[in-house]
DNA sequence: GAATATTGGTTCTATTATCGAACCACTTAG
DNA sequence: CTAAGTGGTTCGATAATAGAACCAATATTC
């Protein structure tokens, strides 16, 4: 059982997003459909920890500083710093690319690390970003390798909420078994307009997957030719990737997600 | 009045550090002094919303993806990777050593953003990191400028719990006062042994202290000649900086320990 | 290999912390 | 001046919590 008061924090704590940054009292509780009473005691508690404080000149309230402390220590524990960051720089300065780690985590992707290229147009996503498992090539090749019976839901809910993004559910299930036939996907102009993507899964000791690893870059430049011959550059560092994170995933969320077929 | 439920989850979330990333539940109670029982919830209602994970090989808890997606909200807000971190990339390549922003929070220090140097040898910290006000000149050159009282109580505290690094409490507020004077501070070896840095201060519109941005590398290549030399490629960024951090303070817990005076 | 002491997890009720309507004091808009 | 915002507070009915006692499973001990 877990609690309901804490919940409720988390929940007030979750509405903090790169879009949405910033919010009052009485805003932040008609949005969550609480009590002001009770978003206003989890607000204070969040903000005497550090997780949260009030701007004084725009009286809202915003994320603090002790997220930065947390993060940290998930980061450090993930060796992204360490081991992870340099393989991608290296793909990154070998194909004047940026480079883009996504993670799975419940049912959706999210960018968990990125090295930006260093040319002048270039892909500079935000860390962090959560979307849908059925937009992108990042997204897709994690999703291609996920159970049928959950792809088939995923699809379902995609083909309904996004129709303009997924048109037919049965064509994006073909273009899933292409793809993972392949062990790669590409894509163009999904996720982000003139953004395309190639981008590999990563597993766990070989066998469930945990992410993607993509190159990115501008849609001119980075064509479904180009994607193929740079495909090598990710290929060869997957072994080092896997082995790492296979030491260091994530797999009770994801087991929530394997546990909720039955 | 904050709610205590609520904060004991933080008091759980708060125990996973860079030093002591993961957790049992056993151990995490009895550390904590609760119950298992409620500890055990806690824990379950992070795991829920993503802010912990139980590892399947070690079956302990650890701190959950959601962090990175939380702090890069802060990190967007703070406008670190679009402002901030070019400021502290062009320092480092000036002056080819290190760059650290140093961020005052309730009464510590808080390494917030490090822009790692190119040299072999480098000062290679870690963010997140968390230390007292009295230890280093990072932190000093932030207590200097905190109203005499604190800075007395802070020094006296540090004489207390660190003999060994505060020797004598009115040679340290003496060297306070000299600094703020200065308007720099250079130390060595004191957070980390053969670590020099140069310091000054950050302001919120030129009145209140917010933090410290710092010039840091190993000892022997950082003299305080040297120091000297490179303060001004530090102080040609001030106004910047200083105009930046006025917009995004963290104020609230810094009044906390304002009004704590009283 | 039986005994012991861990571990994570669950159940149940007396107790206690939480919830929310109604209430400020203050600012802004009309 | 009124009306409708805002953040913040109070207090009693009520609902969620705490924690002892309980598993089942694994490690450790002898």
């Amino acid at each position: 059982m877990s609690s309901k008061t804490v919940d409720k924090a988390l929940q007030v704590l979750d509405m903090f997003t790169l879009k949405h940054p910033k919010w009052g009292l009485r805003e932040l509780s008609r949005e969550l459909d609480m009590s002001h009473t009770i978003v206003h005691r989890m607000l204070t508690t969040l903000e005497e920890r550090g997780y949260v404080y009030r701007s004084v000149d725009t009286q809202k309230y915003e994320l603090g500083i002790k997220l930065l402390e947390l993060s940290n220590v998930v980061e450090q524990h993930f060796q992204i710093s360490e081991i992870i960051h340099p393989i991608m720089h290296k793909i990154a300065s070998e194909t004047g690319e940026s480079v883009v780690m996504t993670l799975l985590d419940n049912e959706e992707g999210v960018f968990s690390k990125i090295v930006e290229s260093s040319q002048q147009v270039r892909f500079a996503g935000s860390v962090g970003r959560r979307s849908p498992l059925y937009i992108g090539a990042s997204h897709k090749v994690i999703l291609c390798h996920l159970p049928k019976d959950v792809q088939r839901r995923i699809v379902r809910q995609g083909a309904e909420t996004h129709p303009d993004l997924v048109p037919s559910a049965d064509a994006l299930l073909q273009r899933l078994e292409e793809i993972d036939r392949n062990r790669w996907a590409y894509s163009a102009g999904e996720t982000i307009s003139d953004v395309a993507a190639v981008s590999i899964p990563l597993f766990d000791y070989g066998h469930k997957v945990l992410g993607s690893l993509s190159i990115a870059g501008p849609s001119y430049r980075l064509t479904e030719e180009v994607a193929q011959e740079i495909l090598p550059n990710l290929e060869r560092h997957r072994p080092e990737l896997d082995s790492i994170l296979s030491k260091v995933c994530f797999p009770t969320r994801r087991n929530f997600l394997l546990e909720s077929l039955h």
